[in-house]
This record gives structure tokens, C-alpha cells and sequence, in this order.
DNA sequence: CCGGTGATGGACT
DNA sequence: GTCCATCACCGGA
């Protein structure tokens, strides 16, 4: 299942709110010199705006992780998170608007005893995906691959799928964000997947007090 | 199934 | 010092 044509800048380029949803069952491919190839089915993606959004990482300005964010669309933007955690998003929109999407989810349609090595905490096939640190996992996504264009020749890139009908396409909250949660859509699923991740309410936790 | 919580390190104020 | 775009594991129902 790694046939299809391969998306071109120009799919990126536009608003994240319109890229998100159609983003939805797009396999991304990762070809990895030594471990080889996984290819992952999209089902499950959540918007940022970028400098007009509190919850996005480009909202105080550019910094040095946040750097791909503000640079052009087709790239991959990865960064690292809760001390052990790496998550990817697609860079979206004009230069500088630094606009992204966070991939959640999604079904692992080749490679599934790659990704099963990479995730042995996985109990079914159903849990490699589900969460956007487990996808990362699963596709061996860090933070070398940060910046990376997954536009033309490069180990990633992103292959048209079945479009998702605008009618089986579900939108949400955003999962484990706080602060103002705003009025857009922000995350979108279709309809009946079994991979998407739950939702929390985002609650802060505040680090255990030490004796 | 569900809720509670420790792990763990970097970015940012 | 505080906050994370999280996950795995545990105990209870």
C-alpha cells in the first residue's frame, strides 16, 4: 500500500484549516536506510494556527525549536516534549505564517513488524499509532528529521490516499492543550477509526512535591 | 473499562 | 522555577 502520487507543495501551501481534514487517510512514508520502510495511513490530525494561536509553539515568535514552523510548507516539523516524547507535525501555509498540523494517528499499512519493534509496549496493532507520540514511534520519527522536506526525493514523503467525504469527517477540541481553546475545528478524524486517540480534558498537573 | 500518577528533560519566563 | 501538543502502568470497578 505504498503506491500513489506523491503530494506536491502546492498541497501544503494553503490554509491549515483546509489542509487538516484533508489530510485525513494520506499515508505518509518513511523510508529508513537501515531499518527500511513504514508506510502510515492518517486517520486522525489537529490544526495550529501558528502566531495568532496561545497553543501553538510559534505563537511567542520564532525560536530555535520552533524554527521549521516558521520556514516554507512541506517540511516536517518535529520536536521533543515531556522528557522522552517526540511528535511530528506538516508545516502548512505561506512562509512565515508557521501554521501546522500535529498528526495524531494513524494505521500502520506497511512495515507493521518494524513499527511493532519500535513500539513493544504496543499490546494490539491497534495501539502503534494511536497518539501522536506513538505515531512518531512508530515511524522512527526524531529529532534528526526535523525540518526535513517531504516534497520530491527525500526518505519522507506523503502519498495521496482516499479522500476522506467531508460527510464521515469528524471535528473536535484539541487533546491536552490548555488555555483559551478557541472556536476553529481544531482536530479531525473520519468517522468509525479505530485508531484515533482519546480525548482528555487538559488538565495541568503540577510536579510531584519532593520529601 | 476508568482515573490517578511517575517518568524525564528541554524550552521558556 | 514552571510548564509541557504524552505515555505506560497500576489499582479499582
Amino acid at each position: 500500500m505504498t503506491r500513489g502520487r506523491t503530494l506536491g507543495r502546492s498541497f501544503y501551501a494553503r490554509d491549515v484549516l483546509t489542509v487538516a481534514p484533508e489530510l485525513l487517510n494520506k499515508v505518509l512514508v518513511h523510508d529508513d536506510a537501515e531499518a527500511g520502510r513504514l508506510a502510515m495511513r492518517i486517520v486522525e490530525v489537529e490544526a495550529y494556527l501558528g502566531r495568532d494561536d496561545p497553543a501553538s509553539h510559534a505563537y511567542r515568535g520564532p525560536t530555535r525549536r520552533n524554527a521549521t514552523m516558521f520556514g516554507p510548507p512541506g517540511h516536517l516539523y518535529v520536536y521533543f516534549t515531556y522528557g522522552m516524547h517526540w511528535c511530528a507535525n506538516l508545516v502548512c501555509g505561506p512562509v512565515g505564517r508557521a501554521s501546522a498540523v500535529l498528526l495524531r494517528a494513524g494505521e500502520v499499512v506497511a512495515g507493521v513488524e518494524l513499527a511493532r519493534s519500535r513500539r513493544p509496549a504496543a499490546k494490539r496493532d491497534v495501539d502503534l499509532a494511536r497518539g501522536p507520540a506513538r505515531l512518531a514511534s512508530s515511524l522512527g520519527l526524531s529529532g534528526v528529521h526535523d525540518g526535513l522536506d517531504v516534497v520530491g526525493s527525500g526518505p519522507l514523503r506523503v502519498l495521496e490516499g482516499t479522500p476522506v467525504p467531508s460527510s464521515d469527517v469528524r471535528t473536535g477540541p484539541r487533546v491536552g492543550v490548555s488555555g483559551p481553546g478557541g472556536v476553529p475545528p481544531w482536530r479531525f478524524w473520519a468517522d468509525g477509526e479505530p485508531t484515533v486517540s482519546v480525548y482528555r480534558p487538559a488538565i495541568p498537573r503540577r510536579r510531584a512535591s519532593r520529601a
